[in-house]
DNA sequence: TATTGAATTTTTGTATACATTTTCTCTTGT
DNA sequence: ACAAGAGAAAATGTATACAAAAATTCAATA
């Protein structure tokens, strides 16, 4: 694979987001860019310069010349967050069963379920793939601004779910579920296999979410 | 109004995205940060904070070592956004009426349309507070990730608008269709209500938009 | 002991110097 | 005339120095 070159910029941004993400900086941490450029071993300029990103994210909020903050997951984030998802992907459901595409994407989608039993020990990894899957899904919009809400949102989503995971959401029961999704959607039964997305992704992930 | 202290580069962030919306820096133009700091009168610094704002907003791109460019309008973008903007405006409009809000939306939008005559001879500022007018329909969410979507694609949005205002779209008479929105809302007629939003906003304007 | 407040330290904001890469220019050779 | 390439100029990336604001410390006082 091509290596491609990136700024120190870049790479302090990728190595502070994944430390948000898998909870190494705890929502509501307070970050000094003292600790990040000692951590991430370069000057501050380049440290900063990731900030700014992630502040324009939405992942650290900071005000002038005061501390800066993970951001902290809410109750109403959560609600927002699987609210936005049930929308663009009951949309983006339909219209795969609409346009007579369901078994073409449940293969799509049996893909990312792969990767999810394989990676099912690891929650955090398990998480990724999960929303990976449900990216799949959104594809069928083939809209670059969609696609960038979820990454965007990636972060909070990630975040949420290994609240989920913790608070009881099964791993094992929903890598099952999502065979008979796959079942469904084989056999172009719109209505079961929006059954199980909704109710045991959506309301099950929100409700374990919101226990935090 | 309270001022509140803000740093130079918020400051930079908002000069250089007023110009990429007002097309003084236009879509696909080449921006140095020599040119910038020059017009703007402080350090590289603040100004390359703003660049990293602009450019996670994706109104900038660039690449390491190489120029940046003012993000250009394809006609990709102008379908996406507007497939974006039918996709949310349409559920919200539906929300809108079945929790019996319509007559309050009525009222609500109707302000906005005001400020729209009121400024009719701006195209600049039509085309905002036609903007803000969409964005009070998409508000019955009370989903600040959806906000903050309009307020990211609302660049585009706007730039978009000008293109379409240039090729014809005809802002009296769209003003008189909002008129004309505003009655169906009091009635309660969803059906004709949203055939105006639909075909009078979304589909005149993205066809203008295409024309460019 | 609790509290106030000045001095110190820490932290963020800004400017500048230096490094690396790219782009332009102008010469040289065919 | 034109292509190639060395060298200069310009642009972006990185590090450091300095300024301003906020947070902390700690002694003096009630």
């Amino acid at each position: 694979m091509e290596v491609k070159k990136q700024s120190l910029a870049d790479q302090a941004y990728e190595k502070i987001k994944n430390n948000i993400l898998t909870l190494t900086y705890a929502p509501g941490m307070t970050l000094t860019e003292a600790m990040l450029t000692s951590e991430l071993g370069m000057s501050r300029n380049p440290v900063r310069a990731a900030i700014r990103m992630l502040q324009t994210e939405g992942l650290i909020v900071s005000n002038y010349y005061k501390s800066m903050t993970v951001k902290d997951i809410t109750d109403k984030d959560i609600y927002e967050i699987y609210q936005l998802r049930e929308l663009l992907e009951g949309e983006a459901f339909q219209l795969i069963f609409k346009s007579g595409r369901a078994q073409e994407y449940s293969y799509r989608i049996e893909e990312k379920v792969v990767r999810m039993n394989a990676v099912a020990d690891d929650i955090y990894e398990w998480e990724l793939a999960d929303t990976k899957m449900h990216m799949e899904i959104v594809s069928i919009f083939d809209n670059d601004r969609i696609n960038r809400i979820y990454e965007t949102n990636l972060s909070e989503l990630i975040r949420m779910g290994l609240y989920s995971v913790r608070n009881g959401m099964h791993i094992p029961s929903t890598n099952a579920n999502l065979k008979l999704l796959i079942e469904h959607m084989r056999n172009n039964d719109y209505k079961r296999a929006y059954e199980i997305l909704q109710k045991d992704h959506f309301e099950t992930g929100r409700d374990n979410a919101l226990k935090k």
